[in-house]
RNA sequence: GCGGGCGUGGCGGAAUUGGCAGACGCACCAGACUUAAAAUCUGGCUUCCAUCGGAAGUACGGGUUCGAGUCCCGUCGCCCGCACCA
């Protein structure tokens, strides 16, 4: 019985691809473009399923749009700089240079093992400087439009990368990727002015038809638009002489009648001067400042704050003032940093004025209290209402008072109604080496010096001590001393790097034109296939890297590179490969092929020590739960490890790794194969014409495989590859029971088109196994440049079909009656069904409902 | 706390979006072929009663409907995102 040979005929075919140049692609006008793109991975050193599971997925797309007719742009690179080049380096005492360039070339290796669709002469790697040299005039080009500038302020420290993270990359108060608690710094630090987009971003979500619901949520949340007042209060101080005023931001202006006191933020500028001459104010602020933000200290820290004696003058109310507290419960980086407490309908807010005993007033009465009886208890009222204690706003309902408090407030000059957003500017300095340089330079004074376009790129220097602690640039002992280019004074070099998402912001741009050097990208080649019509990527980036890529995209519109803003149509986020973990009596990570069961327990397959199973995770190096590539590929082939990946979970949901499934896919490909090499009938030549007189099983088979076609057509347009597995499975199963009836007149026919369409409608998803068997049937074409099978409408809708007959709601019959059969006879037929009159019993019929095609439900 | 999602056999999952629940696969069981094993093929596989055949069943409780896994209300459980955002 033949095997198929995957060692040899996976080889063969991908030297064939490259040989042949089938993938590489340019700009054609005359044919429809598709640009597909995995989000490029970083070369931390082995490709593992997880990554395989991305790139199949793409691939499948890639390939499906190919032979639909589209001009097909995939191409591949490696996002190349970051930390654990850098940690590697001192590990292993190489520079990170080789490090990343070595792991880029085994990475290379394993994705060519996997027979992916890529135009692999666009390949990039972003730590080259003919990659950065680009962004760093970007950079330069942001920095005149005003997109880019420098401020100092408090930054989000990580203490194990020793290095600035932006807001984005901060997850439940900890470091992204060291998952060290975050700590406050002020710094002076680059930002990009994401803000300037907030409500372009905001808006063209909506647009964003092909991304899923969730995270166009996500990016909606984060952005996090508020409308609301911003209104100045008069101060007076103890003795009663005016003070700074002080300016707060409020959503709810309808509650100004229930405010009790203000509340200034612990970094708040007045609060920072009455510092000066109050000791336990600034005892206070410092113990805030020590208390970080994460999760933890937020649930169980409570509300407290130090009156500082100052009085605010209240805009509505003739004669009364409120005290002002510094609390540690209100943040300086959203609107104003000073709040005024309304108590009665903010729980935040009682909280405080329980434990300090201020007044609370309720101002909103619920639909449904007793005007006389309503008063706050220990929750606060957020809920819609109608006015009460508000002078001129009582009786008005939320929204009315809202409008109305923010007409008085901009008629008295005190104030605007303003919108607010949660988004910060991104912060893209980081004090690491491998990285792009910032390209600016600062005088003694301070004052920044552009690099010269000119003296692009500002490169790496290569001798480099990463091991003293610190930023590994400024610790270099002559980088960053340049002489000024206008006055020949003396320049100190910028000595940070940029976020390493400032490469992965605009490298699907580069794609569209890989070798051009004196710009990032050529305009018309993008223009021609931006946008990214299918981008396929995990989840984990549904907010970093997608909100930045588009960002970046207007800012670059912004300054004329290209006229296009929203760089993926169309995204798909999929799932993890998750795998369990594994830990030895040390409590130290063990790979899985590290462990085995014995006698029902698990041990160490070396020391047969114990080992403790954790949960499932997402497969990760850090982890080491991962299953290499080579495992899979080297003993059941590529095309295996990719239908397995296809088969049971849909993409977007999660897949618990098992080698279990793997046999199961081995066997089917090798069912196909037998199919085409030595099937048990002689296939007819290609071409044979099909009878007009087909009948029976051989005719029924044909049906098959037209609705095969049409059904996977379909199920790989919605991006369903598990029910396109399981259609294309059905098909082999049909074809083999035809080739079983040997005898039936016209099998050889139908059994030469049924099997030349499974071939291809495989060939997205095992492109070897189906090249080799394409080649098998006679064909000297390549199935990659083969158009995608095309159904006959006719043969796709039965001349018969199944009916379900119900009786009061349950299932009592099946009728075969011709398709679209008239209702009356439908009717007839199913009341004259021996299981229905059995069931009915003389009974009288009150109702009879037909569904053409479908079903007949009879009540009774 | 706020926002979102999910709950279907032993397991992964399907159900044309309100119309035959469990497609397809994994695992398991039985049989055929074989000296034997592997490979391959055939059949079985939600539960309960049973001979044909019936009854129940999509987390739980209710509702709408001729008809509900699908829609509505409530409860329980799990997952994800944000989080002192004024």
């Amino acid at each position: 019985m033949a095997r198929y040979n995957f060692r040899e005929t996976e080889r063969k075919w991908q030297e064939i691809w490259a040989a042949r140049r089938t993938f590489a692609v340019t700009e054609d006008a005359a044919r429809p473009k598709y640009y597909v793109l995995e989000m490029f991975p970083y070369p931390s050193g082995r490709l593992h399923i997880g990554h395989m599971r991305n790139y199949t997925i793409g691939d499948v797309v890639a390939r499906f749009k190919r032979a639909q007719g589209f001009n097909v742009l995939h191409p591949m690179g490696w996002d190349a700089f970051g930390l654990p080049a850098e940690n590697a380096a001192i590990a292993n005492r190489v520079h990170p240079r080789s490090w990343t360039f070595e792991n880029i070339r085994v990475m290379g290796e394993q994705l060519r093992l996997m027979g992916l669709a890529y135009d692999w002469e666009r390949e990039i790697a972003t730590c080259t400087p003919e990659y950065y040299k680009h962004e760093q005039k970007m950079f330069l080009d942001f920095l005149k439009a005003g997109l880019a500038y420098r401020k100092e302020s408090w930054v989000n420290w990580d203490p194990v990368e020793n290095t600035v993270l932006a807001n984005e990359q901060v997850i439940d108060g900890r470091g992204w990727r060291s998952g060290a608690p975050v700590e406050k710094r002020r710094l002076a630090q680059w930002f990009l002015r994401i803000t300037a987009f907030a409500d372009e971003l905001l808006d063209a979500i909506d647009g964003l038809e092909r991304w899923p619901d969730k995270v166009r949520l996500m990016q909606e949340n984060w952005i996090g638009k508020s409308t609301g007042v911003r209104l100045t209060f008069d101060i007076t101080t103890a003795d009663g002489e005016p003070g700074p005023a002080v300016e707060v931001y409020t959503t709810r202006p309808d509650t100004l009648f229930g405010a009790s006191f203000l509340a200034l933020s612990p970094n708040h500028p007045v609060a920072g001067t009455l510092a000066e001459t109050r000791p336990e104010l600034g005892a206070f602020i410092a113990e805030c400042n020590r208390i970080g933000t994460s999760e933890e200290a937020i649930e169980t820290a409570e509300k407290r704050g130090v009156d500082t004696g100052l009085r605010a003058v209240h805009p509505f109310i003739d004669g009364h003032s409120l005290p002002v507290y510094v609390a540690n419960f209100v943040l300086m980086e959203y609107g104003t940093g000073a709040i005024f407490g309304c108590p009665g309908h903010d729980q935040r807010d009682l909280d405080f004025a329980r434990k300090y005993d201020l007044p609370v007033i309720p101002v909103v009465l619920p639909p449904d209290a007793d005007p006389d009886g309503f008063a706050i208890g220990i929750e606060a009222y957020t809920g819609p209402g109608r006015m009460i204690n508000s002078g001129f706003l009582d009786g008005m309902t939320v929204d009315e008072a809202k409008a109305e408090a923010g007409r008085r407030i901009e008629a008295m000059g005190r104030g605007t109604r303003t919108t607010q957003y949660r988004l910060r500017d991104w912060g893209v300095s980081r004090q690491r080496y491998w990285g792009c340089p910032i390209p600016v330079m600062y005088r003694p004074d301070g004052t920044v010096v552009p690099v010269p376009e000119d003296q692009l790129p500002v490169t790496l220097p290569d001798d480099i001590d990463l091991e003293t602690p610190g930023n590994p640039l400024a610790n270099h002992p002559t980088w960053k001393y340049v002489t000024c280019p206008e006055t020949g004074g003396q320049l100190i070099r910028e000595t940070d790097t940029f976020d390493t998402f400032f490469e992965s912001s605009w490298y699907f741009l580069r794609f569209t034109s890989p070798d051009s050097t004196d710009t990032g990208f050529d305009r018309s080649a993008a223009e021609y296939w931006m946008p990214v019509d299918q981008y396929i990527g995990g989840i984990e980036h549904a907010v970093l890297h997608l909100l930045y890529a588009r960002f970046f995209t207007r800012a670059l519109k912004g300054c004329g590179y290209l006229d296009v803003s929203e760089p993926f149509a169309g995204l798909m986020t999929q799932g993890m490969v998750t795998h369990p973990t594994y830990r030895d009596a040390d409590g130290q990570w063990m790979y899985p092929e590290e462990v085995e069961e014995r006698d029902g327990v698990l041990v160490g397959r070396s020391d047969g020590r114990p080992v403790a199973l954790g949960r499932l995770e997402k497969m990760s190096k850090s982890k080491k739960n991962v299953v290499g590539l080579e495992e899979i590929v080297g003993s059941h082939g590529a095309d295996t490890a990719r239908f397995l990946l296809l088969s049971d979970s849909p993409p977007e949901r999660d897949l618990e790794w098992s080698s279990a499934g793997i046999d199961g896919a081995w066997r089917f490909l090798n069912r196909v194969w037998r199919l085409v090499e030595e099937p048990a009938v002689p296939l007819a030549a290609s071409g044979t014409p099909v009878p007009a007189d087909l009948a029976g099983p051989a005719l029924e088979t044909r049906r098959l495989v037209h609705k095969t076609i049409a059904a996977v057509t379909d199920d790989l347009t919605r991006f369903h590859f598990n029910k396109a597995v399981a259609r294309i499975r059905e098909l082999a199963t049909g074809l083999g029971e035809l080739e079983a009836a040997a005898e039936a007149p016209g099998a050889p026919v139908v059994l030469r088109e049924g099997v030349e369409a499974l071939v291809q409608l495989l060939a997205p998803m095992t492109p070897h196994l189906a090249e080799e068997a394409w080649q098998a049937l006679g064909h000297d074409t390549v199935i990659a440049d083969q158009p995608w099978p095309v159904a006959d409408a006719s043969l796709v809708a039965d001349d018969t079909v199944t009916v379900a007959v119900q009786v009061n709601g349950k299932l009592r019959a099946t009728l075969a009656i011709a398709r679209d059969a008239p209702q009356a006879t439908v009717e007839a037929a199913a009341l004259a069904d021996p299981a229905i009159v059995r069931t009915l019993d003389g009974k009288p019929v009150k109702k009879v409902i037909v569904v053409p095609n479908r079903i007949v439900n009879i009540v009774a």
